[in-house]
DNA sequence: GTTGATTATTGAACGTGTTCGAAAATCGAA
DNA sequence: TTCGATTTTCGAACACGTTCAATAATCAAC
C-alpha cells in the first residue's frame, strides 16, 4: 500500500495521530487529543523534565496507564510536538512564500518564521534536541521513522529555491534543499543554546547567515568555484542516507 | 590568577578527578578510580543505558550510595569519559603533528585520530551526544563548565594551523581554530549516526571534507572571496560566546 | 436486546536514577 | 588509649518512566 508517498501536509498531521497503537473510535481520538494538549501545555509551562507522566495523565483526567495506551512513551509526545511546530512553521511561511520571489527574502522569511514558531518552546526544545541527537532514538531527525517530517521540511526549502526568481546554479539545484535543511538544523542548534534576551543573537545569526548563504549560492556560479562546488556536491550526495539511494538512477535489476 | 591558561594536558586530566565532592584520602582515590574504570568498561561492553548504577556499584564492590558519593550522577561518569578520550586523541595526534608541516596532512591526521580513538565507544557515544546537546546539561560542549576541555580541543587545532608551513590568510587566523573545532563536532555528529561497517563513511567524509576545508582556506585568500570571508568572520566573532569576550583586546581597567 | 470481539481504562507492579539519614571506618590529637 | 571530627560506606527510601494483567466500555452483528 504505497499510498503514503504523496501526502504532504496530511502526512505530518496524520503521522502524529494515525499509526501507533490506537485511536479507533472518535472518543478515543478525543482522549488522545486531550492528553496531547495537556502535555504540550505543561511542557511549555513547566518544562519537559519537570512535567511528569502522572501529572499529564491526572491533569488530562485519565489514568497513568491510559496515557501510555495512546503514547507509547514520553518521547512520543515530543514527536507530536515536532509535527505541530512544523505545521505552524508552514502556516507562518505561506505569506512570504506567496508574496515574494526573491530568494533572499524567501529564505529569510522561512528562517525567521522557524525561530518565531519555535520560541514558545525554547526551554523545552533543549530536551527535544537531547533526544533528537541520540541515534538510537526514533525521534532523531535523521532516522527513518522521522523521514516523513524530514521530507516535509526539505520540501519546504525546495519550494523556497524552486519558485524563486533567482537563478540557482544547476549543480547545486538537486542537493540545495537538503543542505538548507541542514543549515536550518544548525541554526536551531545555535538557538537552543542561545540565552540572549529574546534570542536576539539567533535572529542576528539568521539575518546575516541568510545573506551569506545567498551570496555563496551566487558565487558558486563563478568558474573559479567550479571544482570546489563539484567536490562538495559529490561528497554530499555520496554520504547522504544509510546507503538507501533509491531514485538515484534507473537501475532496475 | 591567570595560571590556568597555559596548562595543556594537565587541565584535562586534572578536571576529571579533582573538583567534585570527595577524594580526600588515598583510599578514597582508589575507590573512585575503581568505580570509574568499572563504569567505562561496562559502558563499552553493554552500552550506557543498559549499564545500571547498581551494577556499576556492585561490580566495583561498593554500595549504590557509595558510587553516588564519588560521582554525583550517572552523567558525571560521562564527563570523565570525555576527558579520557580527549587525552587519547592528543596522544594519537602527536606523531603526525611533529612529523609533518603540511596543513592538509596535519588536519587529516588529527581528524582520523579523532575517529580512531572514539571508535571503541561508538555505541556509547550516542548517549554522550544526547546529553551533550542539552543546553541545561553541564556536559554540553558549549557550556562554561566544559570550557577547559573545549579550550584544550581548540588549542589542538590552533597548533594544527599555527605550526604548519601552509600560509593561512590573516583574516582567518584568529577564528580558524574555533571553526575547525566546530567542524570536528559536525564530523562527530555524522559519525554517531554512521552505521556503515567500520564507519567507513565517516572516514570517507573526513578524507574528502578535509581536502575541501584546506582548499577553502586557500581560496579564501582570493580577492574575489574577500567580502564574503569578511562577513563570515564578523558573524563568527560576533556570535561566539554568551557575550563574555574577555581577552579581545588589551583593555585593562 | 443479547452476544462476542474489539477498544479503553485502570491500578498495581517493576526497575531505574537519585537522595538521605545513620552507621562505620579513618585519622589527628589529648 | 580515648575521644571527637572528618571521611567513607551502607541500605532503605522516593519519584520517575514504563509494563501488564485484568476490568470496563463500546460497538457491530445477530
Amino acid at each position: 500500500m504505497p499510498e503514503q508517498e504523496n501526502a504532504r501536509l496530511h502526512l505530518v498531521a496524520g503521522r502524529s495521530t494515525g499509526s501507533d497503537p490506537a485511536t479507533k473510535t472518535s472518543k478515543g481520538e478525543r482522549t488522545r487529543a486531550r492528553i496531547l494538549e495537556t502535555a504540550l501545555e505543561l511542557f511549555r509551562r513547566d518544562g519537559y523534565e519537570a512535567t511528569t507522566m502522572r501529572v499529564i495523565a491526572s491533569t488530562a483526567g485519565v489514568s497513568l496507564g491510559n496515557a501510555y495506551y495512546y503514547f507509547n512513551s514520553k518521547e512520543h509526545l515530543i514527536q507530536a510536538f515536532y509535527a505541530r511546530t512544523h505545521d505552524e512553521h508552514l502556516a507562518a511561511c505561506s505569506g512570504i512564500l506567496e508574496s515574494s520571489g526573491n530568494l533572499k527574502t524567501r529564505l529569510l522569511g522561512v528562517m525567521r518564521a522557524k525561530l518565531g514558531t519555535s520560541m514558545p518552546y525554547h526551554r523545552f526544545s533543549g530536551l527535544l534536541f537531547r533526544t533528537a541527537a541520540d541515534p538510537s532514538s526514533p525521534l532523531n531527525p535523521f532516522s527513518s521513522q522521522s523521514r516523513p517530517v524530514r521530507e516535509e521540511s526539505i520540501d519546504l526549502f525546495r519550494s523556497v529555491v524552486l519558485d524563486s526568481t533567482t537563478k540557482v546554479p544547476a549543480v547545486l539545484a538537486k542537493e540545495l534543499p537538503g543542505l538548507l535543511w541542514l543549515y536550518q538544523m544548525g541554526v536551531i542548534l545555535y538557538w537552543i543554546h542561545d540565552t540572549s534576551p529574546g534570542c536576539d543573537k539567533s535572529y542576528r545569526l539568521v539575518d546575516r547567515s541568510v545573506d551569506l548563504v545567498v551570496r555563496l549560492i551566487k558565487v558558486s556560479a563563478n568558474p573559479l568555484m567550479r571544482p570546489i562546488v563539484r567536490s562538495v556536491m559529490r561528497l554530499v550526495s555520496d554520504l547522504k542516507p544509510d546507503s538507501e539511494d533509491e531514485g538515484k538512477g534507473e537501475k532496475h535489476d
